[in-house]
DNA sequence: GTTGGCACTCGTGTCGATAGAGTGCTAACG
DNA sequence: CGTTAGCACTCTATCGACACGAGTGCCAAC
C-alpha cells in the first residue's frame, strides 16, 4: 500500500507529464507540487516507486515517466471525483440537434466533434440492431436473383443490402413478402419476431418458401451481426500532439484505424454497461494499443445502442477527455430519446 | 520549341527524380540516359532549360529538380504512348464483383484499392444523381412533422434523408404520396419528371399541397445538389513515401482530405468528359495542392456517374498511376453496366 | 526520516573541419 | 560552332570534439 505522500508523488508526476510531455524530475515535483519536501526526499520516494513499477526512466539521467500502473491510479482517482461538464456542452447539443439527419450522420458528426474537442481520435459505434424496433421492410428487384433489402428501423435508421435469392421473384411477390413481414415485425424488435417470421409469414407463398426463408436469413444476418457500424473522426487532430510527431507512431495509429472490423470488435469488447470505461496502454490486449488509451462510454438511449469512444496517447488529458466524452454521450442520449 | 536532345534531358531528369527522389545531376544523366553526350554538354543544356523554366535548383551545388512545366511535358508524352494494363486487373475486377453491396460500398472499396496500389490517396466520387433513373420513392412518418424520405435509384443506390414538412401527414397519406410519385417517376431521370411532379401529382391531395410541394422540393435538393458523395481511401499509404516523411507535408494533405465539400468540388471541376486528366501541382488553383498532383478518370457506365481519382506527390509514378486508374475505371464501368 | 552536497551519467547543441556532389566558366578541340 | 576536358568554386551533409545542463544516486550530517 502506498503512503499519502507516495500517492501525491505519483499523481504529480502523471499530472506534470500530461501537462508538459517531458519526464518529470525531482526538482520540478518538489518545487511545483510538494513544497514541503526537498528534491532529495522526492528522489528517494521516486526510487522506491520505480521499484514498485509506477515509473520508469528513458535513460539514467532523465526524469521519471509514468507507467500504465501510475496512469491507472491517477485515472481511478479522477473517476472518484465529481467532474464539471465542459462549457461547450450546450453548443454541442444544439449543433447535434440541428444536424439531425438520421442516427448515422449524427454519429459521424459526434465522432468528429470528439476528435476535435480532445485532440484524440473520436469513434462512434452503432450496434445491437436486433434490439431496435422495426418500422418497415421492403424488397426491391434489381435484376436476376438480386434483390435490394431495405430495412427502416426506429428513429429513421435505414439499412440496406443487396441479397441473392435462390429463385427469381416478381416485384409483386416481393411487395407481398415485404408487406407481410412489415405487418408482423412493425413495432417489434427483430429478436422477438425472427422465429415467428420464419414460421408464419409464408402462408400462401409456399411455392417461394426457399426464397422467403433465405430473405429472412439474410435479414437476420444484417441485423444480428456482431459487427457494429463504426464511425471514426478527427484523426488529423492527433498530429498536433507532440506524441505523434514521430511518423512511425502515427502510422501505427492509422493502420489500427484502417482495420474497421477489429476496431469495432475492440470497442464492443472493452465497453461496460454504463459509465465511462478507461483502458490504459497494455491493459488493452489489442496489438498496437500498447501506447494508446481507449475511453468508451455507452449511450443508454432507447432505440439503437451506441458507444462513443476516444483513442489517444497514454498521456492524454484524462480529466478533460472523460468529461467531454460523458457530456457528448449524454447529448446523444437526449437526441436518441427525442 | 525544344530540340530533340533537350526533350530527352527533360524526360531523363523527370524520370530519374521520380525513380530516386534525389535531384538529378549532369553526370548521372550523361551516364544513364544520354551516353552520347558528356556531362559538360548536359550541363549546358540544363542551364538553358532552367532558364526556360523546366528545372530549378534547391541550392547552387545541387542537381536539378523538375518544375510542373517539366512534369507536364513528361505526362503529355506518357499520355501519347500506349499503356499496358497492370497485371492485377483481373484480380481487382473479381474482388470488386464479389464485394458488390451497392455502389457506395463498391466506391469505398475502389478508393482503398487505388490508394493501396499506387501509394497515393484514392478518391471516388458519385455524382449527377439527377441523371439516374428512379426506381421507388417512399415516405415514412418518424413523428411530428419529421418524415424519412427514401429514394431507391437504378442500380440499388439508396438515398435517404430526414425532411420536415409544413404540416403533419398520416402514414396513409404519405404512402399515397409515395405511390403517386413512384408511378410517375419510375424508370425516369429526376430531371425529366421534376416539373411534371410539381404540377400533376397532387390531384386529390390538394389540402396537402404545401406539404407535397415541400416534399418534392426536398427531393430535388437531395438529387440535384452539386455536392458529390465522396469516398477517400488509403491515406495511410502515402506515409510510406519519402515525400511525406515530413509531418508538416502530410498534415497539409490530411487537412485537404478533411474538407470533403471542397474536395468533391475540386474533383468535379478538374475531371474531363472521358479519359484520364492529370493536373500537376500549381496547375491546380486549389489551395494546398501546389505540391500535389491530381489524376481523375470518369466512369462512363450507365446509371450513376462516378469519378475515380488519385492524389499524390508531384513525383508520383505517373505511368503506373495512370494505367492503374484507367484499369480500375474500366472495371467500375463493367460493374455499373452489370 | 530528511536534507544538502557532490560526483557521475547521459542527451543536446554548437563549432569546425572534411568530404563529396555538382555547378559555371574557360580554353582547347574537331 | 558545337562539344569536351579541366578547374576553381559553392554548398551541404556528416562526423568528432566539446561544453552544458538536467537529473540521478549516494553519503554524511542534521
Amino acid at each position: 500500500m502506498l503512503t499519502e505522500r507516495q500517492l501525491e508523488v505519483v499523481f504529480s508526476v502523471v499530472y506534470e507529464y500530461i501537462r508538459t510531455g517531458e519526464p518529470a524530475g525531482s526538482r520540478t515535483i518538489s518545487k511545483k507540487y510538494l513544497r514541503g519536501c526537498s528534491p532529495a526526499t522526492i528522489r528517494n520516494e521516486m526510487a522506491d516507486l520505480e521499484e514498485m513499477g509506477y515509473f520508469y526512466q528513458p535513460h539514467t539521467s532523465a526524469g521519471r515517466l509514468p507507467t500504465s500502473k501510475a496512469y491507472r491510479l491517477y485515472v481511478d482517482a479522477i473517476m472518484q471525483r465529481r467532474r464539471t461538464a465542459p462549457a461547450e456542452t450546450e453548443e454541442w447539443r444544439r449543433s447535434i440537434r440541428e444536424s439531425r439527419q438520421g442516427i448515422e450522420s449524427i454519429l459521424a458528426y459526434i465522432s468528429r466533434l470528439l476528435g476535435q474537442a480532445t485532440n484524440c481520435v473520436g469513434v462512434a459505434a452503432l450496434s445491437a440492431l436486433e434490439e431496435v424496433q422495426i418500422q418497415r421492410v421492403s424488397f426491391l428487384r434489381l435484376g436476376g436473383n438480386t434483390v435490394l433489402l431495405l430495412l427502416v428501423l426506429d428513429g429513421g435508421l435505414v439499412h440496406h443490402s443487396n441479397i441473392s435469392l435462390p429463385c427469381e421473384l416478381s416485384q409483386d411477390t416481393l411487395d407481398e413478402l415485404g408487406r407481410r413481414i412489415t405487418t408482423i415485425a412493425e413495432g417489434h424488435q427483430w429478436s422477438e419476431v425472427r422465429d415467428v417470421l420464419l414460421r408464419y409469414v409464408f402462408e400462401g407463398l409456399e411455392r417461394m418458401w426457399d426464397s422467403c426463408r433465405e430473405a429472412i436469413v439474410q435479414m437476420d444476418a444484417l441485423l444480428n451481426r456482431r459487427r457494429s457500424r463504426l464511425f471514426v473522426g478527427g484523426a488529423q487532430h492527433i498530429l498536433s500532439l507532440p506524441d505523434f510527431q514521430d511518423i512511425g507512431k502515427f502510422q501505427t495509429v492509422l493502420s489500427l484505424l484502417e482495420q474497421e472490423h477489429a476496431l469495432a470488435d475492440m470497442v464492443e469488447r472493452y465497453s461496460v454497461k454504463d459509465g465511462v470505461s478507461v483502458t490504459i496502454g497494455d491493459e488493452n490486449a489489442e496489438a498496437g494499443m500498447e501506447q494508446l488509451s481507449l475511453l468508451l462510454s455507452p449511450s443508454s438511449g432507447s432505440g439503437a445502442r451506441a458507444i462513443l469512444g476516444l483513442i489517444g496517447p497514454l498521456r492524454m488529458d484524462y480529466e478533460k477527455s472523460i468529461s467531454i466524452l460523458e457530456a457528448l454521450a449524454e447529448d446523444l442520449d437526449d437526441v436518441l430519446v427525442q
